[in-house]
RNA sequence: GCCGGGAUGGUGAAAUUGGUAGACACGCAAGACUUAAAAUCUUGUGAGGGCAACCUCGUGCGGGUUCAAGUCCCGCUCCUGGCACCA
């Protein structure tokens, strides 16, 4: 008989195609249009192993099954050709990255015509091409000729923005900027040069040049992504990478930070995939407060000696927060608690005979009550009192550091007897001497005093505010000090002389410490006091200012309010400096928090924001972690950036003198100077002899913007015209792996929105649906050589010995049993090598590891080809497992989809081994085999479940050889059903069978729900939930029938014995159940 | 630490809406064909008990809801991916 010959039919099927161009997707804009798109390889050295087909074999199923079902199918193939390995190469062996690059996608392309899959090779692309490239600089030109407008929430050209400023300079405008970006007026834009102009421009530009901190390596002379970091040190090579600050091209995707976060939900991407993007985005709702701060309060230089500024002269207040203690004491005052009310109206008007005040100021603290004269204060304490121990402990040691003796009182004496309280007082009041008598200044202090006021210097001091990002303001009141991270700004400014050496050496650490130590030292406390203060700006109290370095100056203001009663690291900090923690949440409600207590988190934080922006203190903001994107690579092999510089400013050149192609270089590295590779390009310059931009774009530049060029990929006019674009629209289908979750995938829907935003294109999202494939890993094997001889013993048989387990090369293994004759052969030293078998085999030891040569684990898909086929290839990487599923390539069930290929092929042939078709009519029960096929195949392509479908194939193909069916209608029909899967052999059955052209042409085989209608069913019956009998009823069958024939049931009866029948659970088509 | 995903025979896995757990394969065992091997075909194959009919147990662990749980709920364990002093 005929066997299967796979290597000729599948060659001569793929030719057919090619010649054909079968999957050449047409313009034909009338036929609906779905598009299926791959993640973009990169060409690597090492050639496709057999985890890269794994997603492109379940987009080529779904391309090829939507072509039966009559859509035009768009499904391309190109390749992410710029990158760091071949720059690597080309630095190691001189070779031109192009030429590397050019042979690395011929071979790419030959294993991928090898699987036979349906590209359209016709709209292959590659980003290293300079007529792709070209349309990567002139959408540079557009990012950096357009800015963000805040206000209609999109992208606009930067002459509507130099308009605005002509009329109104840029005060009005909602914009997004940088930083540092000055105000000015109309009149100011007016008399600014050029240059200051094109200065100002940059700060609003979504393409923008500023300067940056960078992973540098200065051993590669480059700058590194984070990832190409590892624990301070180069990925590849090693080297020791320093944070440098350089001028760098960045992307302005912070602008788009909402919409890249909104946009997320009508995407249909699975939920880890946006997870993660919601979480790099890391958007934050909160408030942004100013908290004052006290300069120099502990420096002798300004003041007199601590000591002498604590003695309780007639100043009790501290003088520079005197404003602040005195707006504050007076708000406590409007508002007294029930309790203090009580108090107060008892000894007001020296109604006990001694001056009473309320809510004083003393040091940095608000007293309850005070008698200035006996230097009494008298405190009252609610519950929060029991909690906050600590913290009123450290407030009466301050005050009996000032001399003050501290009285506390629970709320609920005052309320219960009063009078019994203010005897307490008066005893005390008469035992304590009078301010006199103790010899200090007989001033008396009062709320009028001039002098108090604070000096103009002193004024200016105030001025110096803390800027801080909170989401939970709720918990302002819990804030007892604050920490700065060491970079901040206001560091030095703030500093005290005695603690100016403590600060800067800490600083100077902090600095030095690599990314590797701060890693490693995570749990590590850390930090130096600044010697300054800042006011509460709720409670007017003062606090300590900090610098440690678990505050990042990246994130946020660089600053945070300490509240460690509610933040682990504030905690921490706290408890190992010594510093104050107060409770002010519990059980969800706030406490201890004057007018918030009470309040449930949420109610608070509302009310706390309400009060903030009332008062002035701060806003209500939104923070972003994600950051703006650094575009510049100082590096040979990407798209050059078409910018040149007139005096020290980036200016764009012209649309026509695209593509700025690259210029040939010595070599591939960086000058001796530092400089990028393009310095060493003589000709580096424009024709007026301005300098050319010497870096190049990053690796997703070409991979932005990529799946919109397929549409059109030859158009020298445009990037895409209109019309195709407005056709194809975006991606409906994009496989791939999640680990492009927070680069590739958010830089392209960042170009697509802008892109959109600017009337290029009419989505603004590029991949409508995605989905992903896990990886495949590698399954290592090993082998046990005993110590110190060329013998190697069987895996079993390995513990009676001492042996060293080493990597075999996984493709002389078979089902774990080593090839000993292949084995011999592998390396020279193995020829003498002898083995201690097990049953006469040897079996080796697996595990599961990355695929990678130095593991002798990498499985080359052209050699499973060459043993098995593509078709067999295609349906096991399908048959594995589900596709989003990590799991490790394994041959070992690799027979049974070659076996059911066979068994395909059989039935096509009669016993001699002669292709042979009945044209009788179909057998019921084919029929219904068929059917049954068809439907599930169906259902399972449109939910992506491959491995099930191939299990389909194999009951169907089961059961009509059973029925020894080769009936023409049904086989032929099967093929259809088939072919995406397993196209090559398919494509010859359906001609062998008299058909002609493609199969994809052939169209979808119609469900017909008619024949796999039964008329009966075949119940499980169950007796309390346990399965005990099948009994078969047709489907009209009455209910009653049914139970009156399960109870008759014998089998059934056994278990029901005497006990009554509670109850009969019957539910239709499904299942019986018989409670007792 | 935080946020995902997962755990089912010797192995890969299936079970779509809570309804016969282990489909379909691999492997293994026995048998047929053959001088023999390969290929192919047939039968068996979750564990334990029993000559058998059949019974008991069984989807990582411990509870719960339900007539019925791999599937739903609560609490854990382990593996795995991502993020991580993020205020």
């Amino acid at each position: 008989m005929a066997e299967y010959q796979f290597r000729a039919t599948e060659k001569k099927w793929q030719a057919f195609w090619e010649k054909n161009q079968t999957f050449s997707a047409s313009d034909d804009f009338e036929k609906p249009k779905y598009y299926t798109l791959d993640m973009f390889p990169y060409p690597s050295g090492a050639g496709l192993h057999v985890g890269h087909p794994l997603g492109y074999i379940a987009s080529d199923i779904v391309a090829r099954f939507k072509k039966q079902q009559g859509f035009n199918v768009l499904h391309p193939m190109g390749f992410d050709s710029f990158g760091l390995p071949a720059e690597q190469y080309a630095i190691q062996t001189g070779q031109h990255p192009a030429i590397t690059t050019s042979e690395n996608i011929t071979r790419y392309i030959e294993q991928l015509k090898n699987i036979g899959f349906a590209y359209d090779w016709k709209r292959e692309v590659r980003t290293s091409d300079p007529s792709f490239y070209k349309w990567t600089q002139w959408i540079f030109m557009q990012l950096f000729n357009s800015w963000y407008d805040y206000h209609d929430n999109k992208a606009r050209s930067i002459s509507v923005l130099t308009e605005h400023f002509e009329k109104t300079g840029n005060q009005l405008i909602k914009a997004a900027c940088d930083e540092d970006t000055p105000d000015f007026t109309a009149t100011d834009w007016l008399h600014f040069t050029e240059e200051e102009k094109q200065k100002i421009l940059l700060k609003y530009r979504i393409a923008y040049l500023s300067e940056a901190v960078v992973n540098w390596c200065p051993a590669m002379g480059t700058v590194l992504s984070n990832d190409e970091v590892k624990d301070g040190f180069s990925e590849r090579g090693g080297h020791p990478v320093e944070r440098k600050k350089m001028m760098q091209w960045s992307m302005r995707i912070t602008a788009y930070a909402n919409r890249l976060l909104e946009g997320l939900n009508k995407l249909d991407w699975p939920e880890p995939v946006k997870e993660m993007q919601r979480n790099w985005i890391g958007k934050s709702v909160g408030a942004e407060l100013d908290f004052e701060v006290v300069k120099n309060s502990f420096d002798p230089s300004l003041d007199p000696s601590p000591k002498e500024r604590e003695m309780p002269g007639y100043m009790t207040g501290d003088q520079e927060i005197w404003e602040a203690l005195k707006r504050f004491s007076r708000e406590n005052r409007k508002d007294p608690t029930e309790e203090e009310d009580i108090f107060w109206q008892a000894v007001r008007n020296k109604k006990t005979g001694y001056k009473f005040r309320r809510q004083h100021p003393i040091g940095n603290y608000i007293a309850d009550f005070v008698c200035l004269d006996r230097k009494l204060v008298i405190e009252l304490d609610g519950e929060e009192h029991k909690i906050n121990k600590e913290y009123d402990q450290l407030r009466t040691d301050y005050l009996n550091s000032c001399g003050f003796k501290v009285l506390r009182f629970w709320n609920a004496e005052i309320k219960k007897n009063i009078s019994h309280v203010l005897d307490k007082v008066i005893e005390e009041l008469r035992t304590s001497p009078s301010l006199s008598e103790r010899g200090a200044g007989g001033e008396v202090f009062t709320d009028k005093n001039p002098s108090l006021d604070p000096s103009p210097k002193e004024r200016k001091a105030n001025d110096l505010k803390i800027k801080v990002f909170t989401t939970r303001v709720d918990t302002i009141y819990g804030v007892t000090f604050m920490v700065l991270a060491p970079e901040h700004e206001l560091v030095k400014e703030i500093t005290t002389s005695e603690q100016k050496e403590a600060v800067e050496e800490y600083v100077k650490i902090a600095k030095n410490r690599s990314e590797r130590e701060r890693m490693t030292e995570v749990k590590r406390v850390s930090g130096v006091f600044t010697g300054a203060y800042a006011i509460h700006p709720f409670s007017g109290e003062k606090i300590q200012v900090w610098i440690g370095d678990y505050v990042l100056a990246g994130y946020g203001t660089g600053a945070v309010m300490a509240v460690p009663s509610d933040d682990e690291r504030d905690l921490a900090f706290a408890e190992h400096f010594g510093l104050p923690v107060k409770q002010v949440v519990e059980d969800g409600k706030i406490i201890n928090s004057d007018f918030l207590s009470g309040l449930p988190i949420k109610e608070a934080i509302a009310k706390a924001i309400e009060y903030v922006e009332e008062k002035g203190i701060g806003k209500a903001k939104v923070n972003f972690r994600m950051r703006d994107a650094i575009f510049s690579r100082q590096r040979y092999w990407g798209e050059p950036v078409p910018v040149y510089y007139k005096n020290g400013i980036p200016y764009l050149l012209n649309e026509d003198q695209l593509p700025l192609e690259l210029p040939e270089v010595d070599k591939y590295l960086p000058t001796e100077d530092g400089e990028p590779p393009l310095a060493r390009a003589k000709t580096w310059k424009t024709e007026e002899g301005y300098e050319l931009e010497k870096s190049t774009m990053p690796g997703w530049a070409g991979s932005s913007w990529y799946m919109f060029r397929y549409m059109d990929p030859h158009n020298n006019e445009e990037f895409v015209a209109p019309e195709k674009q407005e056709y194809w629209k975006n991606v409906d289908l994009y496989i791939g792996g999640s680990e492009h979750a927070t680069g590739h995938l958010l830089y392209s829907r960042f170009w697509t929105m802008f892109l959109y935003d600017m009337g290029y294109l009419n989505v603004d999202e590029p991949f409508q649906k995605m989905i992903n494939q896990g990886m495949i890993q590698g399954r290592s094997n090993f082998i046990y050589r005993v110590e110190g001889k060329n013998t190697y013993v069987s895996k079993n048989l390995k513990d009676q010995y001492t042996t060293q387990a080493i990597h075999v090369d996984v493709n002389i293994v078979y089902n774990d049993e080593l090839d000993i004759e292949k084995f011999r052969r592998w390396r020279s030293e193995n020829a003498d090598a002898e083995f201690i078998l097990e049953d006469g085999k040897y079996v080796c030891g697996a595990e599961v590891e990355k695929m990678s040569k130095s593991k002798h684990n990498v499985v080359n898909p052209d050699d499973v080809i060459e043993q098995y086929g593509a078709d067999t290839l295609r349906l096991y990487e399908m048959f594995l497992g589900p596709l989003e599923q990590f799991k490790p390539w394994n041959t070992n069930g690799i027979d049974g989809t070659s076996k059911f290929l066979k068994k395909l092929w059989r039935l096509f042939h009669n016993e001699k081994g002669d292709f042979s078709l009945s044209d009788e009519k179909a057998d019921k029960k084919a029929l219904k085999a068929l059917h049954l096929a068809i439907q599930k195949v169906e259902y399972d392509i449109e939910h992506f479940s491959f491995n099930t479908s191939v299990s389909t194939f194999m009951i169907c193909v089961n059961t009509l050889t059973e029925l020894k069916c080769n009936n023409r209608e049904i086989l032929t029909d099967l093929m259809r059903v088939i072919a995406p899967y397993a196209p090559h052999i398919c494509e010859e059955l359906w001609q062998l069978a008299g058909n002609s052209g493609s199969i994809s042409d052939a169209g979808w085989p119609k469900f017909n729900p008619e024949f796999i209608k039964e008329n009966e069913f075949t119940y499980p019956v169950s007796v309390n939930g346990k399965h005990r009998d099948n009994m078969t009823f047709s489907f009209d069958t009455p209910k009653e029938e049914i139970e009156k024939a399960v109870l008759e049931n014998p089998k059934i009866q056994k278990w029901i014995e005497d006990k009554p029948v509670k109850k009969f659970i019957f539910v239709p088509n499904k299942i019986v159940n018989v409670v007792v």
